[in-house]
DNA sequence: AGCATCATGCTAGAAAATTAGCACCGGACG
DNA sequence: CGTCCGGTGCTAATTTTCTAGCATGATGCT
């Protein structure tokens, strides 16, 4: 359940921008869609998503927001692995690989210095682990 | 155009295993489908594919054979960015983090090895380059 | 109070996706 | 040749997605 094919194109949509946000209200979602529909399209499809057990809804304030009822965290784990498994082969460094390239521009040394700390770190655990 | 929300469901689906396996026949394309339908459900669904661009068939021995138009090189690097910008706040340090995190027991030094290179020359280019 | 605004709930319809069913073609085989 | 098998093309029909519209309630303003 909640697979990410199980999702429509409209949905899929809102949920990206739910996961983006954190949460947003009705509206939010809304503005945050780039070919944005109507209005109460979009309720509907918040509507839908909660029967599925997508997200959720809380009253804040006036208005309810809607949140995604997967922790982003754990909801990030699965995006990576799947296009991993999709386009890399399951081969975490080529993924590395397109990540430099994609963003090389926006890398500063600093990022690039934690990163090369995460992995130096995942050595030494690694030789401890197995 | 061909934006990765552009697509249903079922279309998403088949053309992840597209990426996934290079090309497939219909058949092909069926079997890897997990909940699959039936086989003229994918054969029709491969046509629309078609019809909207999103792949291309030809020929090989009696039987078709399934392409991506878009190249798998081009369709990864979107597919990476697009799950940077929707999870981790288009930081690129963070999906690394993730990717340590998801594939953690399947990781050999070497790959971690091979990662750290990566990071490494980036930071020269980097240095030489902006 | 009366009115405009923004939110909600619900329901009907159009549009698209998903599926199944038929009819036909080429190769293998007795 | 007649028949079975695995492929193809097409089309009709069911299900879902996607969208809009209308009625209601709370808030803020004049």
């Amino acid at each position: 359940m909640s697979a990410p094919g199980g999702l429509s194109r409209r949905e899929r949509q809102i949920m990206d921008i739910l996961y983006q946000r954190g949460k947003a209200s009705a509206s939010e979602v809304r503005e945050g869609m780039e070919d944005a529909p109507g209005y109460s399209a979009v309720r509907a499809m918040l509507r839908v998503l909660e029967e599925k057990g997508h997200v959720k809804h809380q009253a804040e304030g006036l208005k309810y927001v809607y949140v995604p009822t997967v922790a982003r965290d754990k909801a990030k784990r699965s995006a990576v692995k799947h296009v991993m498994e999709t386009f890399f082969n399951g081969s975490p460094e080529q993924i590395v690989a397109a990540l430099l390239d994609v963003a090389s521009t926006r890398l500063t040394r600093e990022e690039l210095d934690r990163m090369s700390e995460m992995i130096e770190k995942a050595k030494k655990e690694g030789k401890s682990n197995g």
